[in-house]
DNA sequence: TCGAATTTGTGCGTATGTATG
DNA sequence: GCATACATACGCACAAATTCG
């Protein structure tokens, strides 16, 4: 039964690297012993049905990542790495959710400026077609590791300042407060996933064929009225989406 | 400015492949024109920066995928595909939401059985450890197409002759009703994305690289004893997840 | 019906990446 | 590290199908 284990030649994705995704999964649950340390490269090999070679550049990859680290005569061991758990619920907020997971948690504007909107945008906000927006680019980091991207438009005439307000205190729920929104809450929320697009791979620091959950999101202030649309992919191997019910304690 | 458009090589996935999910993403937004044509390979290829030949196996890959499909003299077209949307809220039911999107929804039984509940499991359902559950293991279709594979877990002592009540209502919803469950909901949900495993490529027809979205759920009765809990994989490029506010008509 | 232009389909030789032992 | 076999990517050339004047 040592075969081939599914993994597929010339599909377009190297042995190593499909050995390499196994391994990434493998480590949260039993591939590790107890230490954290993985089985030698040779029972690797054997139940991947490949030869050592492979693995070692599977496992390579993956060092290369900061996921394992390999130290000659003593084996190669799982270094801590924990996901995040970003909250999705009525009330979710851009940071406050992530707060109390990591020490050093940051937003960064990476740009921003006025644009036309889009139908898809337009559609949302209920703006009219080509009205102007003010539109937003956000990179969150984790103890310095990025873990999301998000594109954030608002209604140009409406929140004339959001950029100024969000660089000045480095939250999106502190700069709506300054623009005059006390409250606001998650109208709709969609999720998919996709690889990794160029921007992602470089934002995100990404290998290709690596994943981003895409997240479509519409805030509306207490009135029922659209205030910001947001399209926001997060590094898939360092984050959990936790869809909160209203009422259920979202225990897990 | 027809540079290299951020494909890496060396990096363990085929330029073709990296094209292919490129043209996939694109498929959707601006890469075809309104008939749904895409722009001719010699283009494709300057765009990409790589031969003609590298963008022919990246649209092959896609045609035996079913999403392009090519004809000598005429071009490449997009072939019509809609994601399904999967609602994900209080009242979450298996196959209800996605009723009405397609033709031909089918839930099949893979296979069933009884085994000891793992620590994970245990917890989620309130069991004692390696008390006793039922497994069950679900095929989605759509169409004819695979596109979630869910494993269930339920209290063995609870839902003995769940597994028969399945395989004759073909719904869970249904199964659980003749256990004595009028209703339920959805006490927590967690998403994450990963690369699709040995089983996924086989049961869901899926490459090597692919993506599927990894949902956790936990059904809990009225008293909000748990019933239910359950992993489930969906085919990423076939489904979107949409997460329902309570109030709000979570709108599109 | 005839060409000419466009676009996909095919073959071959060669260099590099991947996988084995 | 080395030798071998196969997959990937390139460049060039040409064939086959469609469209249009």
């Amino acid at each position: 039964m040592a075969g081939s284990a599914g993994l597929q030649r010339g599909a377009g994705v190297s042995l190593w690297r499909q050995i390499a995704d196994r391994i990434r999964l493998g480590v949260a649950a039993d591939l590790a012993d107890q230490n954290g340390r993985l089985p030698p490269e040779t029972e690797l090999a054997e139940r991947f049905g490949v030869n050592r070679h492979t693995v070692r550049a599977a496992i390579s990859a993956l060092a290369h990542e900061g996921v394992l680290q390999a130290a000659q005569g003593r084996g190669t061991y799982v270094r801590r790495q924990r996901r995040l758990v970003y909250p999705i619920g009525e009330k979710t907020r851009f940071s406050a959710g992530l707060e109390g997971q990591s020490h050093d948690l940051r937003s960064e504007l990476l740009s921003h400026r006025r644009e036309a909107a889009s139908p898809e945008v337009a559609e949302a906000l209920g703006l009219r077609p080509d009205e102007e927006t003010v539109r937003l680019e956000v990179l969150g980091s984790a103890d310095g590791t990025p873990v999301s991207r998000a594109t954030l438009w608002f209604s140009s005439s409406r929140f004339p300042d959001i950029a100024d307000h969000f660089v000045r205190t480095g939250s999106i729920t502190e700069a709506l407060t300054r623009s005059g929104i006390a409250d606001y809450s998650r109208a709709s929320t969609t999720v998919e996933a996709r690889h990794a697009d160029e921007a992602d791979t470089g934002e995100l620091r990404l290998s290709p064929g690596a994943i981003v959950l895409f997240m479509r999101a519409l805030n509306v202030d207490p009135d029922g009225a659209p205030i910001q649309y947001s399209l926001t992919r997060f590094a898939a191997d360092r984050m959990t989406l936790l869809i909160q019910s209203p009422r259920q304690p979202g225990g897990g």
